[in-house]
DNA sequence: AAGCAAGAGGAATTTTTATTCTATTTTGCG
DNA sequence: CGCAAAATAGAATAAAAATTCCTCTTGCTT
């Protein structure tokens, strides 16, 4: 083999190698990857994406059985290692097997460690508090299922179904929730409206509720006045209001037809919003799936 | 080879296989190994020291390099694979293979596994939705903290620890994650500045980046051309970059000093922010903390 | 629309790799 | 100390895998 493929890949390889080194770690060939992706054929992109998202894949299996997986020839592969300046697909596996073979702990190993650092507490670098906040998210994630009433999401979906347009109000920290509902929503061909409280002009802004309609409303301690007050001019004008609150001493919990109670995730007194989205994107999708 | 191996490897199966079963994974290996260590030979008992030391070599070499390293002959691999019941040394590689296969299952496994758990419930009432996208999130939220390295928080914590202002681009469907930003970012008191394109005025917006100061730029596929355009301004007048996307393939990737990738959670198409917020978050407090 | 170049598919070929076999050495025991 | 049984090394062989090469397709240009 060496006399032949040497003869013929020479090209191919001169060729490449004049515009940049071939990548000697994965890192760089993922870069590489990457950035010629647009310049790359049809086939060699559906093997750009199967290696960016199976990595450890191409560094164990056998070519055939790569192939099979990612849906494409065995020779297709050649072309694409060579096509990266390789002298063939060995030697690109040979670069992602090198990954593994330095990534020394396993999965069990790794978290463990996380755990570790943490219950030490003495470690506040990025990386702990990332793993804490994940943490903290994912522990309001599952009270929220818990938590949350089937009944109180049907008849939430109820009231916004019957809805002619959907009104959003939140501020301040619960802004980015009402933003997003304001997206979804328009996604799924509702009519939404979002009380930004733009210019000051939230008091015009309420005026355009009717009792046809809704209105979300989110608000957490400390309840900010605006939305509370939005939320009181609804209930009298009759508007069915859904509200998302913290706790049942919150001043929505008398005035809105339905109310969730969301615990988000707390770090350092940064309260999270991973639960609320949670519990407002699943709106949506109800909404989107049933009406 | 497979007449004559059945024929003459079947008796040691046989007599192995009755004293206990065939370790199907690396964890029942290892102890496997160390219980019969005692009474292996010496070349074998060469090669156990070798294995569980060097797993990953195992796991990725060919025989003969294995062989080499160990100081031993390939032969006597096989012979060691046999006395602990394995048809040939492959099979007991594959054992060593799927520990790193399994190290880090690709988060699109673990959705799928979930997917799964889930289908005892066909339902499709908000419960059941709601559900399935706390699941979903909570995958994200451990994928999320698996594949961010501490470098790249590092990085990105000093970027903007060294910036006068911070300035804020997000649109669509990624905005709320800017809005977030720009409220806890003020709230730890830096000088933030949200380029919210409001009135169209994004391009009179990007105008007030300094080089002194710094970037946070959130895009998803399909990449508001907006977002990018500002990036790319960004990144010619040489302000530091923090990019926020889903994908090496995005065009942020080129252009951003630190880039995070986060796989939101995703319903029925609908992207979740959830494990995006979360990483926001910590980056805030992160900074909030040290500097 | 026709011809051409680049790309893709798949069988054929070569190389690499795993496994077996046998001659030789080592080890344990009487 | 010598004999038998087990273990080992290394060449020989068989299997599997990677790579090449030729044909067919696709997309683009003139």
């Amino acid at each position: 083999m060496p006399k032949r493929k040497n003869l013929t890949s020479v090209g191919t390889r001169t060729r490449r190698a004049a515009a940049s080194a071939v990548p000697s770690d994965v890192v760089g060939l993922n870069r590489e990857i990457s950035t010629r992706y647009p310049t790359l054929s049809k086939r060699l992109r559906q093997i750009a994406e199967f290696a960016l998202k199976h990595p450890n894949e191409i560094a164990i299996e056998s070519i055939a059985v790569i192939a099979q997986h990612a849906g494409v020839q065995p020779s297709a592969l050649i072309r694409f290692a060579k096509a990266f300046g390789f002298e063939g697909f060995s030697d690109l596996q040979r670069i992602f097997q090198q990954r593994l073979r330095e990534s020394r702990p396993s999965y069990a190993e790794r978290i463990a460690a996380m755990r570790e650092e943490l219950h030490g507490q003495r470690d506040h670098g990025p990386q702990a508090i990332l793993t804490r906040f994940a943490e903290a998210n994912i522990a309001a994630l599952q009270h929220l299922c818990e938590e949350t009433k089937a009944g109180d999401l049907d008849r939430a979906v109820q009231i916004l179904r019957k809805a002619e347009t959907i009104h959003l109000v939140a501020q301040r920290r619960s802004f980015p929730l009402a933003a997003y509902l304001y997206y979804a929503l328009s996604k799924i061909g509702r009519r939404a409206h979002l009380i930004d409280a733009i210019g000051g002009m939230d008091q015009e802004q309420r005026q355009l509720m009717d009792p046809r309609d809704a209105l979300v409303a989110v608000t957490y301690a400390d309840y900010t006045p605006r939305v509370v007050e939005t939320v009181t001019f609804a209930a009298q004008r009759k508007v069915p209001v859904v509200g998302i609150t913290d706790q049942p001493l919150s001043p929505l919990t008398a005035q809105c037809d339905v109310v969730f109670y969301v615990e988000d995730a707390a770090v350092h007194d940064f309260r999270s919003l991973g639960a609320s989205m949670c519990l407002a994107q699943s709106l949506v999708v109800a909404l989107g799936a049933t009406g």
